[in-house]
DNA sequence: TTGACATATGCCGATATAGGAATATGATTC
DNA sequence: GAATCATATTCCTATATCGGCATATGTCAA
């Protein structure tokens, strides 16, 4: 069996970084897709795939307006995607206050030895 | 071209749904492969292709312990992908309070029209 | 050393891409 | 209706998966 379909979640659809950047692109305001086209210097039916994917996945709304179709990026699609990765916000800053230990560890340390040029020699476990 | 290869970025690495779930599951500590296996149910192949992918991408920490190995999450590989969601943020809440304002305008506009049977029909543009 | 345990890797087949080129659909204007 | 502009879809090929199975590597214990 293959990867998931990238068609099915936003997760898969926000993998592709080309589908990143027009998300971005069109965060601000809507654009139609011949302004997506030239903006990021993509070919005409890459875009409108990416777009296809995006809409699908209801990362992007899309409004017709006579003969173009104005794009405009769903912020709350993404909402999932940063709500998942909220739950490890805790983890990292504990991390981080771990790091900062370390380092005033480090610091404490080479005060007390002055300038002995202590080389750091010492490899934590953390790999 | 095919897709970005997998082992390159975390966004890749997440869109596995297995992947994700390892996450979590090795969120709060260590675990031996073994235990991610009987924890979630999977072959322990298919737990060591993926602990792979997610080491290679740097969201998660191994640790030899004689003959296990003890994986943990590494938070920080989770936050380039919270930081690009929270790009997101302020759309979403502007957005929120757009759908707000709609929706009391509905509210407003029904409790007008009372129980005239209003169906609807106005398609609004946004799809 | 041999064997048991723990984990990783290699090979396979099926599938889902992404990009490029050509073309189809759809809407507007003359 | 014909020509034109704007966008979408289809067909193609190369590649990157994922899962399942077998097997290799590595570590400890008797």
């Amino acid at each position: 069996m293959a990867r998931a379909a990238t068609t099915s979640d936003a997760f898969n659809a926000i993998a592709e970084p080309r589908r990143r950047q027009i998300l971005l692109f069109l965060a601000d305001r809507e654009y139609s897709v011949n302004e997506i086209v030239d903006g990021l210097r993509v070919d005409q039916p890459s875009v409108s795939k990416h777009l296809r994917v995006l809409r699908d996945t209801g990362l992007v709304r899309m409004r017709c307006n006579g003969r173009q179709k104005l794009y405009r990026t769903n912020a709350e699609g993404i909402r999932p995607l940063y709500e998942w990765a909220s739950e490890f916000e805790r983890y990292w800053t504990h991390q981080l206050s771990r790091v900062k230990d370390r380092a005033e560890k480090k610091a404490a340390s080479r005060a007390a030895a002055s300038d002995s040029n202590s080389r750091n020699h010492s490899r934590n476990q953390e790999e």
